[in-house]
DNA sequence: CCAGCCGTAAACATGA
DNA sequence: ATCATGTTTACGGCTG
């Protein structure tokens, strides 16, 4: 090609160029790189508490990860991975008791920081995102529960009213106590809440959420008031105690009762409790007396243990539980200030969440509108489908959910399969990765990642780790007729990646940059101008080099050399040998693993077949895969090539249209473009 | 430390 | 003259 011979010419003008440019170069390297500060934060402020936290989420993935792998293959890993950016890992897990008093808050810059430096994986992204949204439906479902709390509050209120011919000690006691367990209750549950949400990281509002009990909890627990309360709880015990005065009680309840009022109040005080300190909730039900019973399950008690902050007590049964409670976490000075303490850090992650998602919020509507702004026109490659790719996405993150919340990695249940698979396999010939970004050795992000998180790198300005040629490569391939012109390559670019929605000088200066400088992209003349194509061969050419510091492998390959052989138990072996343990456990049945055995396997043809280059097997645009493929399991197909003909619906897929307008298209099931 | 890859910047050429 | 498209060179960062 043209580059071959090119690179000799022109030398004597840019050489006086150059002397001016690389001037110019120096200096604004120095100063202020456009792309890169808007992309990639700078010197991060996020604390230390919010680094914990984020490397608990991802000291989760390398766990799950683990797990799945041969003790020797974890070893492997341990060792290849990059020190510098992992090894801090271990030594920042934060024990979750720690982790729970820890007023630890990522907002959403620091969360964007985080996510521009790729700490996390797409792959754990996409988690936390379905995470949210699990958390989305654990709200409401604490919602029920905390109604349920209070009609049975009511309800017990309710029935020492009746009985009212009990002795009043007896009756206040009982009350007291009932109100302090609901109180607690309520109290622990907003907490667990909180800290599963504020663990997360991120926290999305849907605009049709409503607006969770969270708050009128929250309004009422702050922080004096709570001290008051407690006060006041310490008294009317006293009280109660000594004379019997059923008017402290009163006082208590009503207390507590009316500082959660003012605001927004699902509580108020019932006119005619004052009698007898009855406690009414302002909810729909509120007047229908549910007689369950209180079920053994206590905010404070699980699994046999007793869950009051820095407790960790074992009990054996409920009873000794509520024994131990009432013993060991009575009304006294200490319990109260446990719960003070409590109180507050609820209280400050409250605050903190609320105004992060008001941010996030902010930011998600940012995006989505600019989405939909029109964008040049860009010739539909094969979007019709996409929608059908983003869709199952989107449907099947909630789904998978709850399976795995605090293991990324493991997060690959059948479940996400069906859909995902295809999703997978398209995007997942994206090929290199950036190596700048994620070391795929360390954590493999695969074009499966991509795919599963084509949303997310639709609508967040993050930066995908892929180089510019495996882009550029897939925009090609994903095209009906493999070619593609240089605005609609821009074009592709900007339907695929928030990211690239911005400073489109830069990176279309890169794409252009690119093209021309690999020799995969051939330039083909056209009636109407001129389309770029891949040659494949030569783009697995370069391949290999990333494996190159994996000879063992190469030789393994070669060793192996026929494509057909039990692939399998070759990659394997030859995996294990070269520590790439993932593809193995992948091969092994993990679904979304699978996906990055498929990626990894994609590699080692490069490899292979730049071992064996001349190899009468690899025909122009076909990588030895084909053959390998049948092969394997049931796994998606590597290349889009090879999903060409009847596959190209799979391919196809992947295109998912975007924000805009290729919406209109969403319901298509297929692309017939595609032959 | 070195080599290679990658991204970025920029100069320049060419054609519409 | 301007813009889109291509080509080429240079340089810094990162990784093995």
């Amino acid at each position: 090609m043209m580059q071959e011979s090119g690179t000799e010419t022109k030398s004597n003008g840019s050489a006086i160029q150059n002397g001016s440019s690389g001037g110019n170069h120096l200096l604004e390297c120095g100063s202020l790189r456009e792309g890169r500060s808007n992309g990639e934060a700078p010197a991060v402020d996020v604390g230390t508490a919010d680094l914990a936290h984020v490397q608990q989420q991802q000291q989760a993935l390398q766990v799950a990860r683990q797990l799945l792998l041969h003790q020797q293959q974890q070893q492997q890993v341990s060792g290849l991975k990059s020190p510098k950016r992992n090894d801090k890992q271990p030594a920042l897990q934060v024990p979750v008791s720690v982790a729970m008093m820890t007023p630890q808050v990522i907002t959403p810059q620091q969360m964007q920081q985080i996510l521009q430096q790729q700490v996390l994986s797409p792959q754990q992204l996409q988690v936390l995102l379905q995470q949210q949204q699990a958390l989305m439906l654990q709200q409401q479902q604490l919602q029920e529960f905390y109604k349920k709390q209070q009609e049975q509050l009511q309800l017990q209120l309710l029935q020492q009213q009746h009985a009212g011919k009990q002795p009043k000690e007896q009756q206040v006691a009982t009350q007291q106590l009932a109100f302090q367990q609901q109180l607690l209750q309520m109290q622990q549950l907003q907490q667990q809440h909180l800290l599963s949400l504020q663990r997360q990281g991120l926290l999305t509002i849907q605009p049709g959420q409503p607006a969770l009990p969270l708050q009128p909890l929250t309004q009422g627990m702050i922080p004096t008031e709570l001290q008051q309360l407690w006060k006041e709880v310490t008294s009317a015990h006293t009280t109660e105690e000594t004379t019997g005065n059923n008017h402290s009680s009163l006082d208590l309840t009503t207390t507590c009762v009316s500082s959660s009022a003012p605001s927004k109040t699902s509580l108020i005080m019932n006119p005619h409790a004052s009698t007898n300190g009855q406690l009414s909730v302002h909810t729909p039900k509120r007047e229908s007396l549910s007689h369950e019973e209180h079920p053994h399950s206590h905010p404070l008690y699980g699994h046999g243990v007793c869950k009051w902050p820095g407790c960790e007590a074992v009990c054996e049964d409920f009873q000794s539980f509520l024994k131990h409670l009432n013993s060991e976490h009575a009304l006294d000075d200490r319990s109260t200030a446990q719960c003070r303490v409590q109180m507050q850090v609820v209280q400050q992650l409250e605050l903190q969440l609320a105004k992060d998602k008001e941010r996030l919020q902010a930011m998600m509507t940012h995006l989505h509108v600019k989405s939909t702004e029109p964008k040049t026109a860009p010739q539909p490659l094969n979007l019709v489908s996409s929608v059908t790719l983003s869709k199952s996405a989107s449907e099947a993150s909630p789904q998978s959910l709850p399976h795995t919340p605090t293991t990324p990695t493991a997060p690959i249940t059948p479940v996400t399969q069906g859909p995902s698979v295809i999703t997978t396999t398209s995007m997942h010939t994206v090929g290199p990765i950036r190596r700048r970004y994620s070391d795929k050795y360390n954590v493999p992000i695969s074009s499966a990642d991509i795919a599963q998180n084509q949303e997310f790198y639709k609508n967040a300005e993050v930066r995908p780790p892929f180089t510019y040629a495996s882009l550029i490569r897939q925009a090609i391939l994903e095209s009906p007729e493999k070619q593609l012109t240089l605005n609609e390559i821009y074009n592709w670019f900007t339907r695929m990646f928030a990211y690239f929605r911005r400073n489109a000088a830069t990176w279309k200066n890169a794409v252009r940059h690119n093209l021309s400088l690999h020799k995969c992209f051939v330039r083909v003349e056209n009636v109407k101008g001129a389309v770029w194509t891949v040659d494949e061969v030569e783009f697995q050419k370069r391949r290999p080099q990333k494996i190159s510091g994996n000879p063992s492998l190469i030789k393994n390959m070669q060793t192996s050399h026929a494509y057909c052989t039990p692939l399998n138990a070759a990659l394997q072996a030859s995996m294990a040998e070269n520590s790439i343990p993932l593809y193995t456990t992948a091969s092994m049945g993990n679904p979304t693993l699978g996906n990055l055995a498929s990626a990894i396997r994609e590699e080692l043809n490069g490899a292979m077949e730049h071992a064996n280059s001349n190899e009468s097997d690899s025909s122009p645009g076909r990588s030895p895969l084909q053959a390998v493929h049948p092969v394997h399991v049931k796994e998606e197909p590597l290349d889009p090539e090879e999903a060409e003909g009847p596959l190209s619906l799979v391919t196809t897929a992947n295109h998912s249209p975007d924000f805009d307008h290729d919406r209109d298209y969403e319901d298509e099931p297929v692309n017939e473009d595609m032959e």
